[in-house]
DNA sequence: TAAGTTTGCGTAATCGATTGCATTTTTAAT
DNA sequence: ATTAAAAATGCAATCGATTACGCAAACTTA
């Protein structure tokens, strides 16, 4: 391996020191116009290349920054990577990935492998969470986090902590919304699938679901909420639960696009019309509800404003040394799309 | 900020040398066992974690790989990068994901990022090449890196360099059988969207559309051919281009599944029926193209195998210090996904 | 020309960990 | 008890860059 060439290779051929070759590099003032121009062309010359490591270890800035998700290969957590990875881009910071699979275990190891790996701060979705033991532990390590003071950012699936920030949607006002346009579409049995109550982003899209009902006048029915992770199969199976009931429900608000999708499998294997007879909201707006055969309604959460939005928090924190305790709660407003698979002509209101 | 613990810390808290404290840590034999025990048990209560920065400047090894696409929010390129991560995280190595937006500048610069952070490897798939220019530049720069004995792996989109590996799927082969499946179909007029022909895996999808075509005693026709890059916009404008010639085609073999849709939906619009009229097959097997309206034929490029197989290339690259120059072309089976848009009823042949 | 000021550059410490070599301590053998 | 061998520990260099400090040369100014 030819070793890379180093500021004292510069020096050794200038016969110069190092110190000075840092200096003509680093716009150091103290060194001579002259000797500044001729290390730059030698370094040129000899392919020199800053090892960052070394300025890392010596700075104490690593200009990495960790990105902890559950998984990669969902839309909106790669479009929300897209977004921290294009607005940090510019300010020369790096992007590291892990993906925790949901699993507790995973999400300590991985911010104890971000913090070895002396990232400068940590944006984090939390994974699901399985017990409240394990909520306790995940508090426990996240407040070793920030008492080290390495900025920390919570996106979508917050966590409240004290002295971290946050960028997430609306959840609650914008699952009051899709919910209120079911009521409105002539709908009065919605169901709801619900996701890990654990998750604050969760309970409040449960939350707007019941207020909303509450301020219809319409009554909320446990019978009617479901929680299911969003997959197809696990949507499926709830809405079988759902149909079985003696008022089996006309509408359904999914915290989920997937657990949505395998509703309207479902339902529609089983002759039932949509949205005639039965609405369907799903929530992400996952690419795949605008093309189905019946074009999903669903909530675009704004992954790539929230990714962006996330960057630009961890930025500023960055960017002020004092006030270290201010933390940021930032709430984006997101999109409640209409489609197909809620918008009933008015005659079947 | 308060500073971490250091093994000097806990060479001062011991009355120790850091020397000792860092044997006790690494199972180095030239320590006592009681030692050891004292050293752990400080290092824990202490709370001491290992700063991999200053190892990776010992030891040139920064456990890092950095993992270059065109963007992260496509499915296939997430799954690929989610193939990537989880065969690496067994192996203690971090993903640095850097975006090129099919920019070739910006290309250039994510290279020179991770080689000034000293990552142990590359995996990338290289962006649409605009220019041969650009090519030429692409070239002189990889060079660079295969000297510096970086190891390099390009994965789908690769090019075809001496001493770069690289893991691909059939691209040829997988293209020929679409087509041929197409032509059993009972299609004669067969049009293709084919993608940049400086990659090798767009023109290894155009060859072997065109062989099934000669190996099926099908005229070779040009005017079937268009360049489109993978979006609903430029698939549904090629289409309508398409269907002005004075004998249109029957069908499509896209190299992308957005491409591919935006073709069915400008169809359909127009009234032609799908699949007896017309059949389509697309590329990529996007979520969306099995929960269209129509789902979509497409080839399913396996993208957390490929994921996986390059990370275990790099993993083999790392373990062999010897043999350098030995690299590894693999090639991935893909599977070609037989749907509605394509598959015909027996009375239509 | 003497004194003070500025400029340019070298010396050496530092970031945190590892490791070859030297030295000390312990153990074993006679 | 003596000595050799073995085990444990310390010393100091190293990875590559930055920077406070100090010294010497050059430049001002009177």
């Amino acid at each position: 391996m030819a070793r890379r060439t180093t500021i004292y290779d510069i020096a050794k051929e200038l016969d110069i020191t190092a110190a000075s070759v840092s200096r003509a590099l680093n716009n150091n003032p103290k060194i001579s116009e002259s000797t500044r121009k001729l290390v730059i062309e030698t370094a040129a010359k000899m392919n020199y290349k800053q090892n960052k490591l070394a300025l890392a270890l010596r700075s104490g800035k690593s200009f990495n920054v960790g990105v902890i998700v559950p998984r990669i290969d969902s839309n909106f957590f790669a479009s929300v990577i897209r977004g921290i990875e294009e607005e940090l881009y510019g300010h020369k910071y790096n992007v590291i990935i892990c993906q925790t699979h949901e699993d507790e275990k995973r999400e300590f190891e991985n911010i104890n492998t971000l913090l070895n790996a002396q990232v400068d701060g940590i944006l984090m979705s939390v994974s699901s969470i399985s017990s409240q033991d394990f909520s306790v532990e995940i508090d426990r390590i996240i407040k070793r986090v920030v008492e080290k003071n390495v900025p920390l950012i919570f996106f979508d699936r917050k966590k409240s902590i004290e002295g971290v920030s946050s960028v997430t949607i609306n959840d609650f006002e914008v699952s009051y919304l899709a919910t209120k346009h079911l009521i409105e579409q002539g709908c009065t049995r919605i169901a709801h699938f619900k996701g890990n109550q654990f998750l604050e982003i969760f309970k409040n899209r449960f939350d707007g679901y019941r207020q909303a009902l509450i301020d219809s006048g319409i009554e909320f029915d446990e019978n009617y909420v479901i929680e299911t992770r969003s997959t197809i199969v696990e949507g499926a199976n709830a809405v079988k639960t759902l149909m079985k009931l003696k008022s089996p429900p006309d509408a359904i608000f999914s915290s989920g696009d997937f657990a949505a999708l395998g509703a309207i499998q479902q339902l529609k294997s089983d002759g039932i019309r949509i949205p005639e007879d039965f609405c369907v909201v799903g929530f992400g707006n996952e690419p795949f509800t605008d093309f189905m055969e019946l074009p999903m309604s669903t909530v675009n959460q704004v992954p790539l404003e929230m990714g962006k939005m996330a960057a630009k928090v961890f930025l500023e924190r960055i960017n002020k040394t004092g006030n270290l305790k201010a933390s940021n709660q930032v709430v984006l407003t997101s999109e409640l799309k209409i489609r197909e698979s809620s918008l009933r002509a008015e005659v079947y209101k």
